[in-house]
Formats: C-alpha cells, structure tokens, sequence
DNA sequence: AACGGTTAGCTTTTT
DNA sequence: GCTAACCGTT
C-alpha cells in the first residue's frame, strides 16, 4: 500500500473492532458490542471504524451515527476525516465525505419524523416542545382540570412531567415507576393518567411534540414492521455511541431498525453509565449480545491511553468497589510519581481560593488553562469558583446547568417565532400574547380558543378584539403576524422584525434591560447560521448551545480559557490537570440520592467519570464546611461533611494528602466543630471594597 | 380582568 | 434564592 494502514496505529482489541465485517471477518454479520472502558481510545477506535467501512465501500450517506450530543457527533465526523485523509493521502483541503445521518437519537428521531409524517398521521408542521415548554403545558393542563387547589398538593408540574418522561422512556406502568422512583406520588395515581391522557390530548391538538415524542413516536414506527424495514432498508450501517446511557425506546428502535443486527455496532462502558434519572437502563448494553436474531462479537478495549497510573489506580479503586459491573481491568503504562491529590480545605471559599492557586500555579509551569478543567456535581457548585475567577480576571467557560435558552427574555423572542411557525402551539402564543400590555391570561386564553376553533387561525388572530385600553398595541402585534406568514419573507428577516417588535416591551419589563439585549443580539447572530426558521427552531431546541457564562460572550475562540463543566457534561472529554469540587458526602453523593442502592451505585459512577478525565493531574477537593441548600427550618446553612463515602480508608494509600491552609485541623468527629477560621471575616471586609 | 405585592414551599444531573 | 398560588387594588 501506498500509504501508511491507519489501522496500524491501533492495538490489537481497537482494530479487531474497526475491522469486524470487513477485513479477515468479511462474513461475520454478526452485530457487535464494543465494551471500552474510561480513556481506551473510544472515540479514535469508532472514527476508524467508520473511516474503514468507508474505504471497504460503504456509503456515508447510508450510515448512521447515534451519538449522545452535538458536540459527539461533530467531533466524530472531524475525526473520520481525519483517518480517511491520511488513509488516501489527501490534501486537507479536499472535501471529505460528511455523514448526514449523524446526530442524536432526538434529531435524527425528529428528521424521520418529519419524513415520514403523512405516514404515521403526523403534521409535518409540527414544532418541538423543550423541557420547561412541555412543563409549563403540564401545568396548564394541571390547572385546567382542577388539581392546582393548594388543598390537594398535587405533585408540581416538573414532577408530573418527570414522572410522565419516566413512563414513556422506560415502558414501565404508572404504577411500578411511581412506587419505585416517585413513591410520595403513589396516592396520585388515577389523577395522574387523567392528567397525562389531557396532556397527550393537548399536545396533539396544537400540532406539538415533547423530547419523549421523537423517541417514542420513532419506536411506534418502527413496530410498524413494512415501515421499519422500510426506514432499515436505507442504512447499511447503524453505530450508536455511549450505549450505556440509552434508554428502553432507544433499545427498540435499534431493534426495530435492524433485527438481524447485521450492520450494528455499540459502544460503551457500563461502568460509566449515569443518566438513569432519564430513564437509561445499564440493561441495554448487558443484555445486547443477545437481542438480535444472531448473538453479538464482543470486543473489549482495557488499554487506557489517557491517565498516568497512579490516577487510574486511584480510579480503579473506586469503581472495584461497584455492586455489579463488567469486570474490566484497566491498564496504563503512563508511569508517574504524582499521585492523584485529596486536598483537604476548610470550606468552600476557600476551595475556590485553592483552585484558583493552582490552576494559575499550573498555567505558569506551562499548562494553559483550556488543557485544565474544574467540574462539579450541581451547576450551581461552581458558583464560588466563578466569584473568584471573575475578581482575579480569569477566564472561563461553564458547560452544563442553565442554558441561555432558558432565560425568560429568550424564550419571549422565541415563542414570537415558534408561534408564527406553528399558529395552534398555544404555549408558544399564550407567552407572547401576554407580552402585550393590558393582556393577561384570561384574554390570552380567549385569544387561543378563538385561534383555535377558527379554519384559519391568522384570521382570528387579527379579528380578535383585545379589551380596549391594549388595542393599539395589538394592531402592532397582528400587523408583525402579517409579515410572518409572508412566504416572500427570507429568514432570517423573521429575526429582525421579531426583535423589533420585542425590543420595546423587553425594555419595559426589565430593570436590567441592556444587559438582556446582548443576549437578544446573541440570538440574532446564531439565527444567521440557520437555513430556515423551522430548522432554526427545531435544532436549537434539540442542541442548544451548551456554554453557558456570565459575560456576554463565549471567549473568542484562540482566547485561553479554564473549562467549569458538571460531571454530566464533562462525559467523552479529557484534561490534562482535572479538579472535582466538593467530594465530600451530601454532595458526592447528595443528601438526595442516598434513597436506594442503584443511585448510590449511580453516584460511585459519576465520581469515577470525574476522576477518569485526568491525564496528569487529578484533584479532589474535600472542603470540610459544606453548605447545605436542600435544608428543612432555619438552622445553620452549613454542614460538617466528611470525605465521599466512594473513598474509603482502604483506597487512601492510592492518594497524596494535602491539608491547606497547613493550620487547620483534620476532619472533625461527629459533633465536634472546629474552630471557624477567621479567615471569612477578612475575605468579606475585603469584598466590600472590590 | 390585570397586575403588583406577599407568602409558602422547593431546591441534581439533560435530550 | 426561585416559582406558584393568593390577595388586594385598579
């Protein structure tokens, strides 16, 4: 060969499973289930697999990526790239073939679903519910049937939402998932399946879907056999990544595409499985081998290319502990001396302080901040952190918690828009209605049932006559909904009239009005990106972006800046020196999740996916003074929490101990509070002056 | 019917 | 600290 086999860069296991089917094992049909364990080179080994399929004759256009963000799937396609331009020798500058069937299970759902709309008795017009949209039509629905009577203390419209998600994601009976997920809801029933069958109702009727709606209408499609044979029919390929994080529906739909499971290849690690509060089952990728018509090649990846030893050492401790996994042994011939660090500080103030020291430390002695990256259990965690950084100018980017999406002058600007795309989503028309003063609910709401009686929903909506004090204004809003149904009109001009009309009422409902113009700008920008307005709409709702931070702006992008990310959305990712916040117990775990086993189980999980992302350098803060938020009548905020029960004396060898500042005394025994450091009063005398 | 102010009850992780 | 339900005023 000319040039060089990329497959030659792999090991043995890694090229066993980039070459399964093709290769030695032409004839192998089997499907296959590829177990990588934390740092084994996962995502190098699936780019290649993808690339060689490619080489072997395969066509990108009939493959399809699951992966489990945006992000996976960009950075997967880059990295197939990558493998076929040094495979064939080409320039970089010679285009690649892209893989259009690549994204998540939502996306793709909601394209499919789309498609084949007129099929399955769907409206291909319809509009895509995010989480606190599809909420906030719980709780109308809530409302509208009479359980919102403080008398009842029915169950919050997030936890009737959360419950309702559950059912649909794990095809578990209302009964079952209530007694053993929501056991305080048992009482509620009856009164919820009235509420969830009023919900789907609602739905319906206003032309929407829910996130559990792409996968669930997808699963009835495919249990639909000549449509499932149909769709299956147009894919040769079907590789799904981080398999243990899939759920019930996404298992059937692999399934249902594929039941021979020729063509099928998984990726995963079940001990790095951690979405099960969204109702992923670790059942998907134990009991894979045998779900399809012919049992599954199984290739384990126990190689780690990413950790010193000492670090996976200290890793492997902590997940050997698991109650049921995989056994995997994790291998590193990274040597190093440095063992991963348990710094012991007095609380979180000064846990901040600490970590600002040493990334700033570690920037000096040449590590930039980008290859360094500070996650936390709870989005609000960092909040400390992000304190300290900004007061010493530090730069940063936060992934995870509060998207932008969420605040409430996005959703308005949205909702203008989403309502003009799909007239009969009342959600979307129920916000911005009342966004015109002199309208409240109960006009907003005869506004919607006009709308939606009516044959033509526009008609109504520019003959409905508003009480009379908010009729000039009304005229500005009907006129704006003229100009929206302009099929001349070219997005994204929709942006720029929805944003003039919003500007003023932004200004009078917000003290801090500039600030939120930035984001509206934000908005307009990102709008520019997007082909048409319902694909705008639809992929922001299915990816939004996910940096969230306090300055205006996401850094530029050649800035230098330190990575703030929940464990969550730290998955797939590494860093050359990873600090984890708060790993003492009632956060790691939390007070909330001590309930059953399989959420401890969970926990352990999550702690051993924060301490795996390290390359060099792993520490583990353990401020001794923890605050308390979830806290019943008011007694001290705080609490005297001792290092996560996931670390256990046995392990502690496998860490360097670091108490700082060096004065303070070690871990308290029950009872017995330490000296509260004066250090908080000066902290404090000198914020006031900053 | 709208809207401002008040109080009571919660508070993870995300497509 | 947030929002959801409630209450009094316009």
């Amino acid at each position: 060969m000319q040039y060089p086999d990329p497959l030659e860069t792999l090991n043995p296991q890694q090229r066993e499973a980039a070459t399964h089917g093709t290769g030695d094992s032409a004839d192998d049909t089997r499907p296959l289930l590829v177990i990588a364990g934390a740092g084994s080179g996962k995502t190098n080994t699936l780019a290649h697999r993808v690339a060689n399929l490619i080489r072997h004759g395969a066509d990108p256009q009939r493959m399809m990526l699951l992966t489990f963000s945006r992000r996976a799937a960009q950075e997967m396609e880059r990295r197939v790239g990558g493998v076929l331009q040094k495979a064939l020798g080409l320039p970089g500058t010679q285009a690649l073939p892209n893989l259009p069937w690549s994204g998540t299970f939502h996306a793709l759902g909601a394209r499919l679903l789309r498609e084949y709309a007129p099929r399955i008795g769907l409206d291909e017009t319809f509009t895509i519910h995010d989480r606190g949209d599809a909420e906030d039509l719980m709780g109308m629905v809530r409302h509208e049937i009479g359980f919102s009577d403080a008398k009842k203390r029915f169950p919050l419209k997030g936890t009737c939402l959360g419950i309702y998600s559950r059912v649909l994601n794990t095809r578990e009976p209302l009964g079952l998932v209530l007694q053993s997920v929501y056991p305080w809801c048992t009482q509620w029933e009856e009164e919820l399946k009235k509420l969830f069958g009023a919900y789907v109702e609602a739905k319906q009727q206003q032309n929407v879907l829910d996130y559990d709606d792409l996968l669930a209408f997808w699963a009835d499609m495919m249990a639909e056999p000549a449509l499932a044979q149909e769709v299956g029919a147009r894919f040769d390929h079907l590789l799904v990544d981080e398999y243990q994080d899939t759920n019930k529906l996404q298992a059937e739909i692999i399934l249902g595409l594929k039941p021979t499971g020729q063509g099928v290849t998984v990726v995963g690690d079940d001990a790095q499985s951690i979405y099960s509060f969204r109702g992923a089952t670790v059942r998907n990728i134990l009991d894979f081998p045998h779900q399809f018509t012919q049992p599954a090649r199984i290739v384990t990846l126990e190689r780690n290319y990413r950790s010193t030893q000492p670090i996976l050492a200290a890793s492997n401790a902590v997940i050997a502990a698991a109650r049921e996994r995989h056994a995997k042994n994790l291998f590193s011939d990274k040597a190093a001396s440095q063992r991963a660090q348990l710094v012991l500080v007095p609380d979180e103030a000064q846990q901040a302080r600490w970590v600002a020291d040493h990334v700033l430390r570690q920037r000096e002695g040449g590590t930039v901040l980008k290859s360094q990256a500070v996650l936390f259990r709870t989005s609000h965690h960092s909040a400390a952190l992000e304190l300290e950084l900004a007061r010493r100018n530090i730069p940063f980017v936060k992934f995870g918690g509060l998207k932008f999406l969420e605040a409430s002058h996005v959703k308005d600007l949205m909702a203008v828009l989403r309502f003009a795309q799909n007239p009969r989503g009342r959600m979307a028309g129920f916000r911005v209605a009342q966004l015109v003063p002199g309208v409240g609910a109960a006009t907003a709401t005869r506004l919607l049932d006009a709308m939606g009686e009516a044959s033509d929903p526009l008609q109504a909506l520019q003959a409905f006559e508003p009480p009379s004090q908010a009729k000039e204004e009304w005229a500005q809003l009907a006129s704006l909904y003229a100009k929206l149904q302009d099929p001349e009109l070219a997005w994204p001009a929709d942006m720029e009239l929805a944003k003039a009309w919003y500007l003023p009422h932004l200004e009078r409902l917000h003290d801090d009005a500039q600030v939120r113009k930035l984001d509206v700008e934000q908005l307009v920008r990102l709008a520019a990106g997007y082909g048409s307005r319902e694909r705008f709409l639809t992929e922001l709702t299915l990816d939004p972006p996910e940096v969230t931070s306090d300055q205006s702006g996401p850094p530029l992008r050649d800035e230098d800046y330190l990575v703030l990310s929940t464990i969550h959305s730290a998955k797939g990712q590494e860093w050359k020196a990873v600090h984890v916040l708060n790993v003492v117990d009632g956060c790691i775990p939390s007070d909330m999740s001590t309930g059953t086993t399989e959420e401890l189980e969970e926990v352990r999980r999550l702690l051993y996916v924060a301490m795996t992302r390290a390359k060099e350098q792993l520490h583990l803060l353990v401020p001794q003074r923890f605050y308390v938020t979830q806290q019943s009548g008011g007694g001290d905020r705080h609490m005297y929490a001792g290092r996560t029960r996931f670390i256990t004396e046995a392990m502690a060898s496998h860490f360097e101990h670091v108490t700082w500042p060096e004065a303070i005394q070690v871990r308290p025994g029950p009872g017995a509070h330490p000296q509260a450091p004066l250090m908080q009063v000066r902290a404090r005398s000198r914020a006031m002056w900053k």
